[in-house]
DNA sequence: TTGTATGCGTTATCAG
DNA sequence: CTGATAACGCATACAA
């Protein structure tokens, strides 16, 4: 009782045909006459057939599939993201496979060796924070597998590289709390190793300079799992909370670590953003829920998705390898939500509080 | 400059044997002599062989992959279902292929075709709001695709369904609210066709008359599209607000119109919870962010995706067809999370506002 | 215009 | 123990 298709063999024997009759009168070909090919097309439609896409894979050598490896699909960023990516793959023919590192290099190595077993075209990839070792990669991007890398990409390996403009995100997210009165602004951050945790901070740290505060290094936390586990966001809010050089605002490198922040500093009594300041990359729809709604940097992810994956199907349907890669950079953009709020911070000093 | 893998021919021509002989040898035959398995085992592990899925798909005309349809993956509540399904899955050996009906029976149509195209092997789905003809889907159930419905299950196709005890849990999430000295309880449903919603009302129904309360039908509203479109959350809002039949509360019976509800409710100046009572099934992690925190029913998400994908494999690796279809019902868990705002909206009296 | 034969990578069947 | 061959569903070069 399994589930048996429809195949040109079927169509065929039906109607006294060879299967290449069949088979071209389905692609429409030149040398097939209209009334074979009305016959054909005609019963095909009427038994419901479909080409076997797995029996054509093994034939043409490719399997008109994308892959996609990002670190959490509950991540409403990525999952953005992963529309877009959709939205211009199926309009192609394209059909995407979407696996989770959930931030654990050994999750990416197995679903990198999953994706490129199943014989998927090309891959688009946002390494986890964990991956330090880009050999694999490496290796099956010197084998000719054609590879986008998005928002956490990977200097070493040349090729299309879609990111967002980290630096100016990160400048706007400082300036904002320096224009809204907080006079500390420290920052919780992603792994220094990460392309993105570099950019940020470049950009932070050029936010106070510009508008003479001094940096801090002290003030500066590095969270090695991005957030995933609560814990090391904990450990670095505790740090900061020490006595002896608190800040009164934090700049958060990314979605997880943004919500991590908010959630101690809110278990910990504190008003945010209010009291205490707080603004970061975070794409969570829900940070709108919050009473005061919090700001922050939103990333065009929907349209991240687009480009990269616009680029890797040209890589894929380019014959000869592609030599220009490019890295193209899209604009952030500051959504201030807690706007009356801000006002009222601007108005009365922040009061030293951090008790 | 196409990414080439190994096949079982290279082996066979780089060792002088036949393909047969090299595929038996990796396939551990009784029939082949330890020395040649071991020379075909070392040199396959040095080339990096893997068999190619495809091919083996064609042979044996199974795919070892499922299908899933969600109707939105950045939920979380689907996304901790879905990596419950990938976890059994992988642990079998099987793909999972996800794919996104975002509550468009459209889009849902054009997945099935895409996954049974695909040649999954098996289907789990749970239906989006919109779908009321499921004639494709039980003309695939009786054409012998093995299907689990989860969630939102369709009663007409007699097959595994799994889904939470939905009417406990709205009978909880209306009696707390009762409980918390709410005196006039309204609720925001699904579409009504839906089994979950029909559940839900039972329950939100039972919790009213076995308190003493009557159910009015004037606060019963309905949105179509589960909260995906806000504006229909807003409707039924501005609705219930008309001054002649104000409710203090709403029970949500989903996600989408839990958290359409809060925006709303709040965006007019209510705090919520307090002046007016708000829980409802949903999972958003990020409900626990709020200040004060909202009460949620939770579903044990991850375990359903579990069972699910358990029962499909069952279905799909049995020889003869499976009769013996059961509903699993799995607990719900009120969630409280507005613990210390309770007691006092249990204190004083609820202010009659809705001024 | 249509049919026949071949190959994509693999395994099963049959023959040595 | 090992090798040759057919088959899975399809497209296509080659024949007719």
């Amino acid at each position: 009782m399994k589930f048996e298709a429809v195949t040109i063999k079927d169509i065929a024997k039906a109607l006294g045909l060879s299967t290449s009759t069949v088979s071209r009168a389905l692609r429409d070909s030149y040398e097939i006459s209209p009334e074979t090919k009305k016959l054909v097309l005609e019963y095909a439609e009427k038994i419901n057939y479909h080409p076997n896409p797995i029996a054509l894979s093994l034939k043409e050598r490719r399997s008109r599939s994308i892959g996609v490896i990002v670190c959490e699909i509950a991540n409403s960023y990525f999952s953005q993201i992963i529309n877009g990516i959709e939205s211009i793959a199926y309009n192609n023919g394209y059909n995407v496979i979407i696996s989770q590192s959930r931030e654990s290099a050994d999750r990416e190595m197995l679903n990198l060796q999953y994706l490129t077993s199943r014989s998927v075209d090309g891959l688009i990839i946002s390494v986890s924070t964990e991956t330090k070792d880009f050999s694999y990669l490496k290796e099956l991007h010197d084998r000719g597998m054609p590879i986008v890398f998005f928002d956490r990409i990977v200097d070493e390996i040349e090729t299309h590289k879609v990111i967002v403009d980290n630096y100016k995100g990160a400048y706007d997210a400082t300036t904002h709390l320096i224009n809204s009165g907080y006079k500390k602004i420290a920052t919780v951050s992603n792994a220094p190793a990460l392309s993105i945790a570099k950019e940020r901070l470049a950009g932070y740290k050029a936010a106070l300079t510009d508008h003479g505060m001094e940096v801090d290094e002290s003030l500066i936390k590095y969270c090695a799992h991005g957030g995933m586990i609560l814990t090391e966001v904990e450990e670095a809010i505790k740090e900061l909370l020490k006595p002896k050089n608190k800040p009164d605002a934090i700049f958060a490198s990314a979605d997880k670590l943004t919500t991590g922040c908010l959630r101690i500093l809110r278990s910990k009594g504190y008003t945010v953003p209010g009291d205490f300041g707080l603004v970061g990359f975070s794409n969570t729809d829900l940070t709108e829920l919050l009473d005061p709604p919090l700001s922050v940097i939103r990333q065009p992810a929907f349209e991240m998705g687009e480009v990269a994956t616009n680029l890797l199907l040209q890589m894929i349907e380019s014959k000869r390898p592609v030599t220009d890669f490019e890295t193209k950079v899209l604009t952030t953009e500051l959504l201030i939500r807690e706007s009356t709020r801000k006002k009222e911070a601007k108005a009365k000093p922040i009061p030293s509080l951090l008790k």
